[in-house]
DNA sequence: CACGTCACCTGCGTGC
DNA sequence: TGCACGCAGGTGACGT
């Protein structure tokens, strides 16, 4: 599911509140209830619960795809893969313990009763648990958004590679945050065709990517995200995608209907005339 | 190194 | 209605 935006969006609203309207930083877990265990990468299952009660949560940050929450001896990384979810729920005043949802993998308690839920339908979810959360998203490339992050910084990197755009800005080392629907956005964005070689670009182009990449992640994060199918809640971003699902439909710029094609087994769309091979 | 293929999983929409 | 099939926001392990 989730790319850079709904993941951000997740973070905001664990941090401050928003969504399910409860934050948990400052929050102390006392326990963990691992219903799926191979949601776990790491450590082992024992250590994983041995380790969690007791620690506070201080912030909730994230680094490409992954939610990462620091806690006060360790940190806590998330990766929401394709179905993944975090639900915050308070207790009900009743006493009982609150009622597990469907596909509920991994439930976080803590004290007073609040409860953060990881719901995971297809199950390719992960979550760590690390001394260094570098252990873990160490090999990621740079943050697009990062204020550092330059169009010459991805000119250079393009000219380093010898890939076609669509895969090369899904592969998380060359770049952290992009999947197939933002992707396919910024390409449209750029008015660049997905499968140009990267090596091919003008400075002129590279510069176009660079912002169109940046643009569709903020608008992406404006509107809380995309909700697709069943599985993100609360964005709006979907009713705004140029390109993405939309074969067939009219392209918004010239009127040409988006085609669909496969690269790298990931279904691409793209504006025919808007995004030339040339 | 770049690329293709499969594996990991479940649920939903479509069409017969 | 039932069922097979294709498709889905991601990544990692292989082999060539």
């Amino acid at each position: 599911m989730p790319e850079l935006p709904e993941v951000e969006t997740i973070v905001r609203a664990l941090s401050r509140g928003g969504r399910d309207g409860l934050p948990v930083v400052g929050q102390t877990l006392t326990g963990v209830r691992v219903l799926w265990p191979r949601s776990i990468a790491s450590p082992s299952l024992g250590e994983f619960m041995e380790r969690i009660p007791g620690q506070k949560v201080k912030d909730v940050t994230r680094r490409g795809k992954f939610i990462c929450l620091n806690l006060s001896s360790d940190a806590l990384l998330v990766h929401l893969r394709m179905s993944g979810d975090l639900r915050v729920e308070a207790p009900d005043g009743s006493g009982q313990p609150l009622p597990l949802k469907p596909h509920d993998r991994v439930v976080f308690e803590f004290e007073g009763g609040q409860r953060l839920a990881f719901n995971d339908a297809r199950k390719f979810g992960r979550i760590w648990l690390a001394q260094d959360p570098q252990t873990v998203t160490g090999s990621l490339g740079p943050e697009p958004l990062d204020p550092a992050f330059a169009w010459e910084d991805l000119y250079r990197r393009l000219h380093a590679s010898g890939r076609q755009l669509k895969p090369l800005l899904l592969d998380q080392t060359f770049l952290a945050g992009l999947g197939n629907i933002y992707t396919d956005e910024a390409l449209f964005a750029a008015g660049l065709h997905p499968s140009l070689a990267a090596k091919a670009l003008s400075e002129e182009q590279a510069e176009r990517l660079w912002t169109a990449i940046r643009a569709v992640l903020q608008e992406g994060i404006l509107r809380n995200g995309a909700s697709i199918d069943w599985v993100y809640r609360g964005g709006n971003f979907q009713n705004h995608f140029r390109v993405y699902r939309r074969t067939g439909l009219p392209c918004a710029v010239c009127g040409t209907p988006i085609q669909r094609m496969e690269i790298g087994q990931r279904s691409t769309h793209y504006c025919p005339v808007c995004q030339p091979k040339g």
